[in-house]
DNA sequence: CACTATATTCAACGAGCGTTGAATTTGCAA
DNA sequence: TTGCAAATTCAACGCTCGTTGAATATAGTG
């Protein structure tokens, strides 16, 4: 066979533990749900991908990368677009969030469970540490840098605080909780995720000149 | 014997819970972590609050009333002081976040430990549908209807996104990932909760303004 | 003091956990 | 077709989990 496609049965492993991780957290899924779910013997994960918290990391690092070399390219594309001149705070948020909507709206469900369990990882203190210095933070600084230019009167600590605030509403936006369903009776969906980022854009850009500009 | 006041075991075993909790998550932490951080018998556990998942509503309510009253407390003394005026976005968007300020501050680290479980229950989607809605998904609405009157003219979608990036900047903030220490080289610090409201404030007041304003 | 209710511990249960070594099946190469 | 390595299942291990019933300690009451 050496099938490990589209469809085989340890991408259906990688699948179903990334939709049961995203939905229950690291300890709120067993080995044996996540077999059952790809209809698979328990033991066939563990061949495959050894060690539960190995399976875990296999899991999270598998779209880790595709997703930051995205979002380089939409920083660049954005760099270009500009021609020489400074980018607007606009575009550089929209850099940063286009590779997220982009992904969330593949029609791949597998998109759509990778950043709610991205979100789990960026709340959580314990996983936080561990999974995001790798792939995710140096992908930051870039954006930290280009902001800088785009302000170039603000301080360090306000634009970190800022961001800040930014990931935290990109975070609590991936993770789909369907909160703002129940408060807003049902007028915003969790799921629109086009709504979600084209409200965005104007209210962090608003923010950061508020908090950051001259 | 009959105590039940503060320092008693049953009230260990509620902080020692929360702060269990707010960091490994709900199937992250053992009745026998929680007992032997106690000081106490796992029997214990089970005998003042029944059932973990019980203890777990028992820790997550014990402070949800005390907030939330909070929270209604300070909105109309937003008011009062406001005299008859609109109050302005600023003092509106104050006094949803001054309880929290004031938990955070207290020195009571039982506080910081709640606020840390809060941020956890409000990204969880499956703790947020059971929990958010009895005691603050109320407060939240008294807080949009202030937005409303201090925003004529906004959509109620508008207000309504607007107000969960202001919750994820807050999640964000309470869940202390010490993201924001190693982003910023320890130029910001986690802790620091005076800088972190003094900067979200007028963040998201200009988020606000720049979606839902005239 | 004796009585009683509450608080706390002790000891154990059955179930489910992650993990593993051996057996079996599968697919390809010779 | 035979041989071989990869893939998959089977069966079981030792352990820890949440929970419980009985035993013990503690504190207030008469």
């Amino acid at each position: 066979m050496t099938n490990k496609g589209k469809g085989s049965k340890s991408q259906r492993i990688l699948d179903v533990a990334e939709e049961l991780f995203a939905l229950h957290g690291y300890d709120g899924v067993t080995m044996r749900q996540i077999a059952k779910g790809a209809n698979v013997d328990v033991a066939l994960a563990n061949y495959h991908f050894g060690k539960k918290l190995d399976l875990f990391y296999a899991v999270f690092n598998r779209r880790a990368e595709v997703l930051s070399s995205w979002r380089r390219e939409a920083l660049l594309a954005s760099r270009e677009k500009a021609a020489g001149k400074p980018q607007t705070l606009e575009q550089i948020i929209e850099a940063f969030l286009l590779p997220l909507k982009v992904a969330q709206e593949s029609g791949d469900p597998g998109w759509r469970n990778y950043l709610a369990l991205l979100a789990y990882v960026m709340t959580s203190p314990i996983w936080n540490k561990i999974l995001m210095p790798e792939v995710f933070d140096k992908r930051v600084g870039e954006f930290v840098e280009a902001l800088k230019s785009a302000l170039p009167n603000a301080r360090d600590d306000d634009i970190h605080w800022c961001y800040q605030y930014v990931s935290g509403a990109l975070a609590l936006t991936l993770a789909q909780t369907g909160r703002i369903d129940r408060l807003s009776d049902g007028t915003c969906l969790s799921s629109d995720f086009d709504a979600a980022y084209d409200h965005m854009i104007p209210f962090v850009a608003a923010g950061f000149r508020a908090v950051c500009g001259d």
